[in-house]
RNA sequence: CGGGUGGUAGCGCAGUUUGGUAGCGCACAGCGUUCGGGACGCUGGGGUCGCAGGUUCAAAUCCUGUCCACCCGACCA
């Protein structure tokens, strides 16, 4: 795939975000909307999305969770009870002041997250034991006032899930956080083919308000790191400043343990810098609205004879969209479906109908194959699943040869400025250290693998025996 | 939120220095010829020059303000 035939998207190697930006509008996943910061999710990345809510909200539902709906404005009180979660969220929240033309005597914020308001409720439902543990999801939009936005990977108003988990005990909280966090990991590598790093965030990466902050890390193309997934041990933070208590099989009236986990339509954005390529989006086809197209051939000579055939085939394959439009060139339809990311080609024109054949043709690797056309239903099954596993493979090893293990300061910040990437190094667990990274090379600690892949004995700033080993890296 | 760049037809741009009736390529529409990696010819439609003020006989062009986008940094899924 050396080769450019698409003049509509700029080059990688020449401006990757402005590549980036090329994707999203050209493949029609979202274009800018007229307020700033928002953008509109067109058909077809809204169909990328409706797969990963498909697949995700069936896993959730086979781990024993509903899905319900909270409203969109919470009451400032609710925000201001738990500290550490409204200083987290005070300069990004957007106020509702305003109702039916009159002042409102308390201002409504427009959800950032939706913690304050689930537990207010939860307070009401949870009484006993026997109440728990209580397993929601909420697919919904949230607003965060962020200033530098960027489509799908900050936006101000994003689509996302939020699952609200309350628990009778400390460690079924813990366990059900890391529960949803290897769904995330298994979905990401499995069915988005993003290889990720499963771990812990540092206490001062970690979700205001959380115990404990879990998140899967992925490697971007540029060599920049981003936040796939997050998933979070409440503990009794919230469960206190809401009252949230239940009468325990003792006798006791305790404090329920919670969690909270999501993922935002951020991942899209992770699907195209993952696996996109100059000429545009490669999708994987777990996810791919459109599994593969057939381009006709028609000549003139052999119009009906193509065209009927095509529209045969079109009919019987499963999956397959038939791009018979007339106004355009069979060259044109495979640059812009190759732009839109669809796995699979088929080339069906006079020479192969001849031969009872079709063109096959993969989109990560361009590969041709000739296929008897009685023979597409097993190929297509076959290439597809080649896709599925070459994209994850080539990712997997992209993200292999871009970690880097490191011992000391100075080799993280000349390393990082040759090449961006994954770097793991030695943490003594001090917060001064960890920002002290941060301030020398402007990588974050993305977090504590739960699996490292090399392991560090010292810590990379004061050279102290290392307590952790944190992937470290410019994140998104 | 700081620093930089930009906003002229759907997209990409020229025109702004030196004020004087808004242009090019692609896209779009009609007709014809075409179809194995972004076809070609002819004809045609489309722009209150981001927005609001100001200067001027006259503003895309000069002045002030403002909005938006992109890039680089500080904060976040």
């Amino acid at each position: 795939m050396a080769e450019e035939f698409v003049k509509e998207i700029t080059p990688r190697a020449e401006d990757y975000s402005q590549w980036y930006v090329d994707c999203v509008l050209k493949a029609e996943l979202a274009d800018y909307a007229p307020v700033r910061g928002c953008m509109v999710i067109r058909p077809y990345g809204f169909a990328v999305w409706e797969k990963i809510q498909a697949i995700l909200d069936r896993r959730f539902k086979e781990t024993g969770h509903e899905n319900a709906y909270f409203p969109l404005f919470i009451p400032r009180g609710f925000l201001e009870r738990e500290s550490e979660h409204v200083e987290g969220f005070a300069p990004e929240l957007a106020w509702v002041t305003r109702g039916g033309g009159e002042e409102l005597a308390e201002p409504l914020a427009v959800r950032p997250t939706s913690e304050t308001m689930i537990c207010s409720m939860y307070a009401k439902w949870i009484h006993s034991y026997r109440d728990l543990p209580v397993l929601i999801n909420q697919w919904c939009n949230v607003v965060r006032w962020e200033k530098a936005t960027r489509p799908f990977l900050r936006t101000t108003e994003f689509l996302w899930q939020e699952g609200h988990t309350a628990h009778a005990r400390e460690e079924e909280a813990r366990e059900e956080a890391l529960r949803m966090l290897e769904i995330y990991r298994d979905f990401l590598e499995e069915d988005l083919g993003i290889p990720v790093i499963a771990g812990e965030k540092t206490p001062s990466e970690k979700f205001a308000g959380a115990a404990h902050s879990y998140s899967v890390e992925a490697l971007m193309g540029d060599g920049r790191a981003l936040q796939a997934g997050t998933s979070h041990d409440l503990g009794q933070n919230f469960s206190r400043p809401f009252d949230i208590s239940f009468l325990d099989r003792d006798g006791q009236l305790k404090h329920v343990w919670q969690s909270s986990w999501g993922v935002s339509t951020r991942l899209i954005g992770a699907l195209i810098m993952v696996h996109g390529d100059d000429r545009g989006l490669v999708l994987p086809p777990r996810i791919a609205p459109v599994p593969a197209v057939l381009v006709p051939i028609a000549p003139e000579r052999a119009r009906e004879a193509v065209l009927g055939r095509a529209r045969q085939l079109a009919a019987a394959l499963e999956g397959v969209h038939l791009d018979d439009r007339d106004e355009y060139t069979p060259g044109w339809k495979y640059n812009d479906w190759e732009m839109r990311g669809v796995p699979l080609r088929i080339e069906l024109g006079p020479r192969d109908l001849e031969q009872g054949k079709a063109v096959l043709v993969r989109r990560d690797t361009g590969e041709k194959v000739p296929v008897d056309q009685e023979a597409l239903p097993r190929a297509m099954a076959q290439m597809s699943s080649a896709v599925q596993a070459g994209i994850k493979e080539r990712a997997r090893n992209f993200l292999q040869e871009r970690t880097w293990p490191v011992d000391n300061l100075d080799q993280l910040r000349f390393r990082l400025e040759e090449r961006r990437g994954m770097f793991i190094a030695g943490w003594c667990g001090d917060d001064a250290c960890e920002a002290a990274v941060k301030e020398a090379t402007g990588a974050t600690a993305r977090n504590i693998p739960f699996a490292p892949a090399a392991r560090s004995a010292a810590c990379v700033v004061c050279g102290k025996a290392a307590a952790h080993t944190v992937y470290y890296a410019r994140a998104y």
